[in-house]
DNA sequence: CTGAAAGCGCTTACAG
DNA sequence: CTGAAAGCGCTTACAG
């Protein structure tokens, strides 16, 4: 074992009560503020505390999750965490789980649900208190085994129909009926959408959403729905863009499921020398940087991800802690209006 | 499923020992699969296997840590992870980790060193087996201290000269100064650097690259370096893009030190209306997808990103076999070239 | 007030 | 070939 020849030993509890010439149990208790309930000599804590200074003992959480059977710890699987959209909710959760004496472990599922399962597997055997999830399309069993065995969970982004977890998401229904909605009221009617082709709940309602608001703006034989495959979302989108143009149905509005797609948007409008809002009007998904630099700034549906982030975070240290009543959340998003939809 | 186990109560060795009525010792090594070199016997082997399977049992990693005194687990500490930059990092670093059956925990420092010193002692307490640290100013001391602990370290993106650790960082001294070249190249003589106001080599030889270009391109009056704290770069980059804009030496080119830089520096060029690249050249630090955005498609330094994840995760595995020689690299940069220098 | 002792779930040196 | 036993570093129910 090169690791403890090289590190030394460090120093334990019963190092401490060695020194002391007590016994580690009361090390333990004064360690851990104990000192008044277990009614410990005020002499001896004053020694055991010198001394823990003295041989600056930190107390191994290992042995500790070890023996109590919690590790303070969650794991968190995202679809990609290079993807700034989850690389901001995994700050957030960072933030508020520290302070909740939780630590993070994070883990990139690429939308894959044999990834997301062998993720979830890995932190299970490595004792997580709970799970944040972002679930993946086809995850349905691996947290529904979660659910059936009382481990706290959170999905996060999107839910599961047939799986009573705990979740937080969008209404996203509402926001791409919104989407829809300001198009016409800038007067676009051939509005086309571009989304992922996935049964996930979240992308059904995004579809579902812009259909209904479609139908009810008697825009119903202008629908249509662009369903691009995750993986191969930047090969297609020039495609799709140019067959959206070429067809005999050309758009002048076009709305984005996802902040990922919006972008491999933009560099197909560029590419293709459309002019927003005067050729097309856009509509894209979640804040981005890009959006300010694009000539025409982008309006957008701006999804409350701060919020999504700390209550994620709240829910599981609730259900942690024992409540076993199912919280399912719908938040409400903002549509930040600016220059292309003119 | 029928083994699904309620609540807590997950199957142990002591278990399958039990019910196949053998020691734990045995159903470890089959576990294990040393059942060969500690030559149990066959029948053995497939019962314990068998029950092992029937019983869905999964090891205690923790347990496991406990006794072996290694975690499989590694720390990474960088400046933020919402940070693009640092979130593909993260991403690079956790897949390689997860080829060697490693686990990590990420860490935002915020570039302070007092969260970043309690993060390492966080992580510590966790018993990681290893760190990879994006180092924030003045963090010497507890980085100089993982050292002397001999405990396996390596810093990325940007080292400490004071502290003889392992390291993986861009020649930055190299990268500027070909930028510097560059805009000379393209007929700019009034080149001005944004930086932060940092002690941190990396910038520093950012700094030291742009000066010494100038230097041996016989512009030495034209010096200007703009030196921005790091919590206040977006407040303070408009007003220093003003002052250089009405200073008395009005630059014709424009070199970010970082990519946080260079976005609030395309903001504020946006906001002042600057041509560019006809009324100054600009050269910005790290991709973007913001770059590409910018009406004028922005030439930068790219750093080899993939091979800096990928090499720490290497090195850091060599320095937990036991491997003790100081690995120090420097990768080199490329400029990609586009429209914002002409 | 205080301490001896059991035990969390593993691994492994050692004895037979 | 096989198993009993010690021990990793903690916490805590229990007895005095």
């Amino acid at each position: 074992m090169p690791n403890l020849v090289r590190m030394g030993k460090r120093v334990s509890l019963k190092d401490i009560a060695a020194k002391v010439g007590v016994s580690t149990a009361l090390v333990s208790y004064v360690i851990n503020g104990l000192e008044k309930e277990k009614r410990v000599g005020p002499e001896i804590v004053k020694k055991i505390r010198e001394v823990a200074r003295e041989l600056n003992y930190k107390p191994n959480q290992i042995a500790r999750s070890l023996r109590k059977g919690s590790t303070n710890t969650i794991g968190l699987i995202v679809a990609d965490i290079a993807n700034p959209f989850f690389g901001q909710l995994a700050r957030i959760i960072e933030d508020e789980a520290a302070r909740h004496h939780y630590t993070v472990i994070i883990g990139s599922s690429d939308e894959n649900c044999v990834k997301s399962a062998a993720l979830i597997e890995a932190l299970l055997d490595r004792q997580v208190d709970g799970f944040i999830i972002v679930p993946s399309e086809g995850c349905n069993a691996s947290i529904e085994t979660l659910v059936q065995r009382e481990v706290p969970v959170v999905l996060v982004d999107r839910f599961l129909p047939d799986v009573n977890a705990n979740y937080i998401v969008l209404d996203n229904f509402k926001a791409t009926y919104e989407a829809v909605t300001h198009f016409v009221a800038k007067g676009c009617e051939r509005i086309a959408f571009v989304a992922y082709q996935s049964s996930l709940v979240h992308m059904q309602e995004r579809i579902r959403g812009y259909r209904q608001a479609m139908k009810d703006h008697q825009l119903e034989e202008a629908i249509q729905v662009k369903e691009l495959l995750y993986n191969h979302a930047k090969d297609f989108m020039d495609n799709g863009v140019s067959e959206l143009l070429t067809g005999n149905q050309k758009p002048d509005a076009l709305l984005f499921a996802t902040n990922a797609l919006s972008i491999s948007g933009l560099y197909a409008i560029k590419n293709h020398n459309i002019k927003v809002p005067e050729d097309m009007a856009v509509i894209g998904f979640d804040g981005n940087e890009v959006f300010d630099f694009f000539y025409s700034p982008l309006t957008y549906i701006e999804q409350p991800i701060d919020q999504m982030g700390k209550e994620s975070v709240r829910i599981l240290m609730e259900q942690i802690k024992g409540n076993h009543q199912t919280v399912q959340i719908e938040l409400q998003h903002r549509l930040i209006q600016r220059q292309s939809c003119g």
